[in-house]
DNA sequence: ACAAGCGGGACTACCCGTTGTT
DNA sequence: AACAACGGGTAGTCCCGCTTGT
């Protein structure tokens, strides 16, 4: 499609509204006229750049999946720069995801795949397949740090890493959900602090000197 | 509104057919024209037992409130029937929860609640008020209920009740996602044991002891 | 569908303006928006008669091979009433259609079945299939008259009777096109009475006696 | 306009893919869209060469009407070359368009005159002149071919010799309709065959010693 | 000689809701 | 309690043609 500044712009301004939209009013709520009345370019535009409203949808869910990956690994990574304990380089990176939710006024304007699952005979199958893939990589980089954590820090209770790793996007999918819905951004945080300590209870024999 | 028998079982069989229809495609994504068509009645049928497709949403999400809240309450009760102990009442009820999402092949369709709340700018206001209050409810009866545990079992760690308590539906909402998105049902199941471990480890000093 | 005398109304109203225009312009030159226009109803009595255009198309062209059927059923059946001899019967038969496509100021405005074929990757396989049954129609009752009239009149030149049946369709719908296009009625009447011309070449031996 | 000879390559690949698509789908079946991209242009070069989609019908219907007329007026040199006599020289005429339409395992793709004018509506006047030019042009050159017979071969029976003229154009024209859409590519060659009988059992007294 | 980007409007299809009737 | 028929508007898509830039 698009190469030149001036397109990608103009392709830029569409995913960005869309994504703010769709997490207002869903994907079968968000209309292209809606979108390009708000964006303020014309359906001829539109079409320019997306073969279809699903071929837009498709590009969306794609940027916010690499978007996600990469924060994602930054978070590791700095987890991992500013601590060489592998609990407490974990337990930052969680942190990191705290400072993310809860720097702001109102709640976090919720997460895009979540927003397609609950859409899922509507959005296109491929879609789906981008957020699992994006579940999965979750899934896998949280087990290997839980894993090197259980190394040192032998768990006090007998614990399934992968579905512990899971916890982390659980809880931030089921936190936005209150969140929004209660109008609450405190609730985002809190959750993760949980997290943390859940970690924390089962990794450190005594939680009394952690943080 | 109608109240014969023969009218009722059509107002239920919309309201199901809605439901279904709702947890797949959105608010949005589903037209009166596909609903009574998958209910096989006619459009004179559902604007004879609903004013507006916003007024069958409310009618929907009060039913599913309804229902909602009574099985909560039997499974807080069943709880406290089964045990003395406020810990395992709670773990009990937990518990039940378990059983429900479990015993089924495919994964649970979702919740209509978090399916407003991911099209917040579509449905009505009340409809939200209706969620808001069962998402309320859900915090006080468990916030309760922890705090009659933190009597009996001083808790290891400082920790905010009421957040503790919303973690419990925080975890369904967010497991439900997972679970839908990569269709495997285990995923609620293993959250919510997480959630248990969770509750053991704040408040029981020998978590080796429990069940 | 539709069965009551309004509804039914609407629906032929709706056809017959869809063949004039269609005959002007094709298939694809004809929106619904015109139509509906033209018709003087709205596009939701439209969608409510016809699941789409194509869906009119085909109604449409069925409707009119039944009437074409029914007309050239009527035609034979005259020609075999007012004469018994089966040269003559078929003559006659001809004839009629002359005095249909003369009897107006105007040229015929043209054959459905032709405007069809012209748009063949158009309109869907089943309308095609419907003017398909019409041509082999045509051409088996008339082939059936022609070797009734071999055998009372021996042909002059071997005659392959299929193939000249044909003819009378040919000339007509080749006679349509000139026609309509030089905005000249007087043309498919010429040509029928070649066609009789040429069927009394072959079949009398001695055409000065033949009117 | 371009005279170059890239450009007029581009130009008539364009005009090449337009007459296939027409013949397909007619003219207004055809988009610009579709076209450029069958042609593997942008729209840019399409209105580079062309001012409208409607001059480019016109640029097409001339091509057309130019090429017909040349192979026309060969054919009818080929049997003034071929034999010289008048009734020998206009059936080798027709022969030539048996050899044209019978040497294909296709039917032939159809008469763009044809399509034009059953879109009488759409296309602008002047195309449907050229094509009137055309049908005129057939009607007075073999006309006058038919003249010439008729004095060395008096008609057996009294003969309207423009119209005798215009049943040539006719039979293909009609014969194009039936074998586009049985897909029998056999029927123009028949129906041919039909004319040549006819001419001659018109001027011929004995039509058993003709080929 | 062409390519990218886009304007503005037309296209088919479907939407939700109302009507009159049974 | 439900049905057929329909009004009026919006859905997503595609249309043709213009502009701007090599």
């Amino acid at each position: 499609m698009a190469v030149s500044p001036k397109g990608e712009a103009t392709r830029e301004k569409i995913l960005d509204a869309a994504q703010d939209m769709i997490l207002d009013r869903g994907f079968s709520g968000v209309s292209v006229d809606n979108l390009i009345d708000r964006v303020g370019v014309t359906k001829g535009a539109f079409f320019h750049h997306f073969r279809s409203k699903h071929d837009m949808a498709l590009a969306l869910i794609r940027r916010y999946a690499d978007q996600d990956r990469a924060f994602f690994k930054e978070c590791l990574a700095r987890g991992e720069r500013l601590s060489s304990d592998p609990l407490q380089q974990l337990l930052i990176t969680v942190g990191l995801y705290e400072e993310l939710f809860g720097d702001r006024g109102e709640p976090y304007p919720g997460c895009l795949m979540a927003s397609y699952v609950y859409e899922l005979q509507v959005v296109e199958r491929e879609a789906i397949d981008i957020v699992n893939e994006n579940f999965l990589l979750w899934r896998d980089a949280v087990t290997e740090r839980l894993r090197r954590i259980s190394k040192v820090y032998p768990p006090r209770i007998e614990v399934d890493l992968p579905s512990l790793a899971d916890g982390f996007l659980v809880i931030i999918e089921g936190a936005f959900i209150l969140a929004k819905s209660l109008h609450d951004p405190a609730i985002v945080v809190q959750q993760l602090q949980h997290y943390k300590h859940y970690l924390q209870l089962i990794f450190r024999p005594d939680p009394a000197t952690s943080g």
